[in-house]
RNA sequence: GGUCGCUUAGCUCAGUUGGUUAGAGUACUAGCAUGACACGCUAGGGGUCACAGGUUCGAAUCCUGUAGCGACCA
């Protein structure tokens, strides 16, 4: 006797029970195996910053939805699960709880303590994120866990950068940045904040070169900035100063001539003077019309610790502020001024120093994303034409159009961060130094020492035993050295140089000058005549103090998790990965670049096709976030509604349309009630609310640090998971009592044709739901999936099949048959469901092996010892048979006629209805054959069927296509009410018949509309006919 | 500011190449302890498909505009 199963299912219960046996049987482990067809998926890799929330939650449930369907599938099923450094957001996080609790900055700690720090916050988020994946069920291959900065990442991002340096696709290149000034490091955009400020407004002139008494006026924020004006800039349509536009002006600070220029997108001709001046270095918008009219040059006037620099002259060393005082008093007394106005001004502070932030100018380095000097696509290019020409698809679709959007610009790619955490960039920098006293022309020698610098690094390379294609050293400008290397060996050697101290000794050294600046400082260079064996040493060799950007490693995640460069069997078998799933905002940011180095490194496509998912919005139409705390924790909803209920709700929402809504509800500690979240609630701006219903108090839920010893806090839940958990307990209280029948249950092979007609209509039906669960598995529609499984276990298994199979249960003869098709049916619901369900499903298997051991269709077999690596099932189309359908589809109507009426009528149930029904001979046929169907499932006594039945007295009638339904009424029938009701309904198919009409009688409908249309609108028309002509009939039946 | 989207029942969402009387879940109303399930069963009410034009024999669906909302980019 099989183990009797509760009355309700038990998530928690199985979720313990089956992540235990899934570990033991390593379900999620795939090798390279090249006799199988692969079937591959890489996580996007969720930031260490801090744990999930639901977007994640969705978008690792639909990853596991395709491993766990691929797996049944045969397929060699494999998902690299792992976490991202996530640079800037980490780092930032750390740095800020580190002050919070020491008041110390990253530069009173060091750069090795704080990355020490971070590798700590590190290894417990990893922890807390990869837990909630395995709480989520994901099948992933845990034994090839990643980290992005793990030594197998690691290695592949120097390659990268080795490589891409080498072939002249990285360059050193200027770029504003937010610049803290305290700091004295770059923060980025979502690290700063922008507040109004109050601040001044000043209005000055330049005097205009050969005009006397001309000026041209503008208005700044930033006085001290005009010391780096290298413009004046116009609008070119602006009346007042078109003759003006290519004349030079006169910065009297500094002397300084500079042009008036016309750029239409940076000046606005109605706001002020209608003249901007024009600062690239320091300021954006400023900077972009640089990039536009580059001719004007660009001139850096702050130091990093934000005083004016030499460029500044006679304000060099003043602090900014302090300048900006000292440049109005100075224009001001030089006549220049013109008047001030105090206004509140946005500006950008950094969000740890609180101070404001500078745009400054300063050296990155940049991937190129342009095309090549040889004519030949760059890198954008070869992304885009990846997607043009199909190798990598979209779904939906129009994602494709953004991607390559994006890409069009081919905007070189910022790749350094002034960050500690990241890969440092593989590159030592080394000044040449020049010593003694040089003879010869400038540019010969010059060219001569810069040779002799690069044989000189490359024979200590050698020397050191490293091969020539290991390393590239390069020249920027004249003193600078560059070495790029990927190798460990090299980057040791380097390391060793780097502490290494010339020993020689020149003749008049010139200690930490470049050679340019030395070269032209030393007396008589000119003349000089002694040509000296050595004149020159390395100086400051060091690697590059900056990081790479995170996007530059998660771009090689598709390659390097499976061991790029090394050609690992994993990488031959399972790159190009199969899909990548991901939300739509980082598609530009990573989705196109892992196009690129996959070409770049692999010559193929990190993927085939791209998903991109909804996003997850709150009640409110805003996207979840951690800063927002609008977030919700999947163990929340794990915890209130089990596993399988949010799998099953993430793949219901995940349809084509951009966002879905998640209205969410705090559920009180207390008394499980639950209290909707508000928008004043959000950044965890409340922090304790009474319960309406019970009147205790509770913190929200929400990103809270630590618990609060005072109060409980709420778990949040959303409506949006009953659904799941309710289909959840349907189909295992299905199973409850499908189980509770199987006694003597002998399996048998099946054969449609020679089965009762309700067997055939559930096969029938289960072999269209299989095959639509399949195709829409196939075209990622997602939702699909669960309306179809849900539809048909629910609607039609549970409702009508259940129902109609409990007479035969009881009957000898024909128990066994209807066994074998509940047990099979039921075998197929469950391999179904397991890619979305897999707890409740490996539940509802391992029951069912108890019970029936050998089931299935056609033939039944041993079932497995775990559903997870069962076969997905196929079944003969032949099965499907659309005659069944009509038949059991034509039942139900007129059942739910006749219960529609025990309804309105209030006729408790157990009351046997007479009815009968007029109809066609060959329909009538059928019904007599239903008949103990009909009369079960609508609680019918007397019933009859026949062309000839005519209308008793006193019934209630109903009018289909096929039949006419008579249910007597003896005395029950309210005559006004029923009245109303059949004239509301009459008035409908009058509307109906209207329209109907309208079309039919439309020449140019019945000339041009398909046959099949015209067809259907002429039977509906009869069909409206005839029950229009009924309800008249009944109703004034009715009236008499 | 540019680009891509969204707006369908009280709420959350489906709705395929334009073609029957626009569907589901939930909420609501009524009835029901029916030998699997109240996380249930049986029914019912509820929609001018954001708005205004246009194309078409025919528009929730295609086009244009307006309003509101979202995301990305600048």
């Amino acid at each position: 006797m099989p183990t009797e199963m509760a009355k309700a299912y038990d998530p928690k219960e199985a979720q313990t029970k089956w992540l235990a046996y899934w570990d033991e049987l390593a379900v999620g482990h795939a090798e390279a195996d090249p006799s199988k067809k692969p079937f591959s998926i890489v996580i996007p890799p969720p930031n260490v910053t801090g744990a999930l929330h639901l977007g994640h939650a969705l978008n690792n449930t639909l990853q596991d939805v395709l491993i766990r369907w691929r797996r049944m599938q045969g397929y060699n099923a494999e998902w690299i699960p792992g976490t991202d450094h996530a640079g800037i957001a980490t780092q930032s996080v750390v740095e800020k709880r580190i002050f919070q609790e020491e008041k110390k900055t990253r530069h009173d700690l060091g750069r090795e303590e704080l990355v020490g720090r971070i590798w700590k916050w590190k290894e417990q988020y990893e922890k807390r994120i990869l837990g909630q994946l395995r709480e989520l069920g994901a099948s992933a291959d845990w034994q090839r866990t990643r980290f992005t900065l793990d030594p197998m990442c690691a290695k592949a991002v120097r390659e990268t950068f080795f490589r891409m340096f080498r072939d002249g696709y990285i360059y050193r290149g200027k770029r504003l940045v937010n610049w803290d000034t305290q700091l004295q490091t770059s923060v980025s955009d979502d690290e700063t904040t922008t507040e109004d400020t109050n601040g001044g407004f000043w209005t000055f002139k330049y005097p205009v070169k050969g005009m006397p008494d001309t000026f041209i006026r503008f208005s700044t924020t930033r006085p001290e900035t005009m010391l780096g004006d290298t413009a004046v800039c116009v609008h070119p349509s602006d009346e007042r100063y078109k003759a003006l536009v290519g004349k030079m002006v006169t910065i009297p600070l500094v002397g300084r001539e500079i042009p008036i220029i016309a750029d239409a997108l940076l000046a606005d001709p109605t706001l002020g003077t209608g003249c901007v001046k024009v600062t690239p270095a320091h300021d954006p918008n400023d900077y972009a019309c640089w990039t536009r009219n580059p001719q004007i040059g660009m001139i850096n006037i702050l130091n990093p610790d934000g005083t004016i620099n030499s460029e500044g002259g006679k304000y060099a060393g003043l602090d900014r502020f302090k300048a900006r005082e000292a440049v109005v008093a100075a224009m001001e007394e030089l006549g220049f001024f013109e008047g001030k106005e105090d206004r509140k001004i946005p500006l950008k502070y950094s969000d740890r120093s609180k101070t404001i932030i500078e745009p400054l100018l300063s050296d990155q380095w940049f991937v190129k994303m342009t095309d090549r000097d040889d004519g030949k696509p760059g890198l954008a290019q070869m992304a885009m034409d990846a997607v043009t020409d199909g190798r990598v698809k979209f779904f939906p679709e129009r994602y494709a159009s953004s991607y390559l959007d994006w890409l069009g610009e081919k905007r070189d790619w910022c790749v350094s961060r002034q960050l500690w955490w990241g890969h440092r960039i593989p590159v030592w920098t080394a000044m040449i130094q020049v010593g003694g006293i040089v003879d010869d022309d400038y540019e010969a020698k010059l060219k001569k020492i810069q040779q002799s610098a690069i044989a000189e690094l490359s024979d200590f390379l050698t020397a050191t035993g490293i091969s020539s294609s290991d390393y590239v050293i390069e020249l920027d400008g004249e003193a600078t050295l560059r070495c790029c290397t990927a190798t460990e060996k090299a980057e040791k050697a380097l390391q060793a140089l780097q502490s290494y101290k010339e020993s020689c000794l020149f003749e008049k050294v010139v200690p930490g000058k470049p050679i340019g600046q030395a070269l032209r400082e030393v007396p008589g260079f000119e003349m000089a005549t002694s040509a000296a064996a050595k004149i020159w040493s390395f100086s400051d060799l060091k690697q590059d103090s900056d990081v790479l950007d995170t996007w530059f490693s998660s771009a090689l995640w598709p390659h390097s998790t499976f061991g790029w460069p090394e050609p690992t069997p994993e990488l031959k078998h399972f790159y190009p990965t199969s899909v990548l799933v991901t939300s739509r905002d980082i598609i530009t940011l990573w989705v196109a670049r892992m196009v690129m180095t996959g070409l770049y490194n692999m010559g193929d496509v990190p993927f085939r096709n791209v998903y991109v998912h909804t996003k997850i919005l709150d009640g409110f139409g805003e996207g979840m976030s951690k800063s927002k705390g609008n977030g919700v924790d999947p163990l929340d909803i794990i915890e209130l509604y089990g596993t399988d209920a949010l799998r099953f709700g993430m793949v219901a929402l995940a349809t084509e349309t951009q966002d879905s809504r998640m209205p969410v509800v705090n559920i009180c500690p207390h008394c499980s009630a639950g209290v909707p979240v508000k928008q004043e609630h959000m950044y965890m701006r409340t922090k304790k609310l009474t319960c309406p219903s019970c009147k205790k108090p509770f913190r929200p839920g929400g990103p809270w640090l630590a618990e609060d010893p005072e109060l409980p806090t709420a778990k949040q839940g959303s409506d949006r998971f009953e659904m799941g958990r309710n289909f959840a307990n349907k189909l295992w209280n299905a199973t409850r009592f499908i189980l509770m029948n199987l006694e003597g249950y002998t399996p048998a092979a099946i054969s449609p044709e020679s089965l009762p007609i309700e067997d055939r209509w559930i096969l029938s039906r289960l072999v269209t739901t299989a095959n639509a669960i399949t195709e829409s598995l196939d075209g990622f529609r997602f939702s699909e999936v669960t309306k179809h499984l849900y539809d048909f276990s629910w609607s039609e298994f549970c409702d009508w099949y259940i129902e109609m199979a409990k007479g035969r249960m009881k009957d000898p003869a024909g128990r066994a048959g209807v066994q074998q098709v509940l047990a099979g049916v039921l075998d197929a619901i469950v391999r179904l469901a397991q890619p979305v369900m897999p707890f409740l499903a490996e539940s509802l298997w391992q029951s069912l092996n108890e019970a029936a051991p050998v089931r299935g269709f056609p033939e039944p077999t041993k079932a497995g010892n775990t559903v997870t690596q069962t076969a997905w099932p196929t079944f003969p189309a032949m099965w499907q048979d659309t005659g069944m359908e009509t038949r059991i589809a034509r039942m139900q109507e007129l059942v739910r006629i006749v219960r529609d009426v025990r309804n309105r009528y209030m006729v408790d149930g157990k009351t046997a209805l007479n009815v009968s029904v007029k109809c066609g001979a060959e329909v009538a046929k059928d019904f007599e054959a239903l008949k103990p169907f009909i009369t079960l499932l609508a609680g019918v006594g007397e019933f009859k069927t026949s062309p000839d039945q005519v209308k008793p007295k006193q019934a209630a009638s109903q009018v289909t296509a096929d039949f006419e339904c008579y249910v007597s009424l003896e005395g029950l029938i309210d005559p006004a009410a029923e009245v109303k009701r059949l004239e509301k309904q009459l008035a409908d198919k009058v509307k109906s018949l209207e329209g109907t009409e309208k079309k039919l009688n439309n020449a140019d409908f019945v000339k041009r509309a398909p046959e099949s249309v015209i067809t259907e609108q002429r039977e509906l028309l009869a069909d409206l006919t005839k029950q229009i002509a009924s309800l008249k009939e009944t109703i004034a039946e009715l009236k008499s």
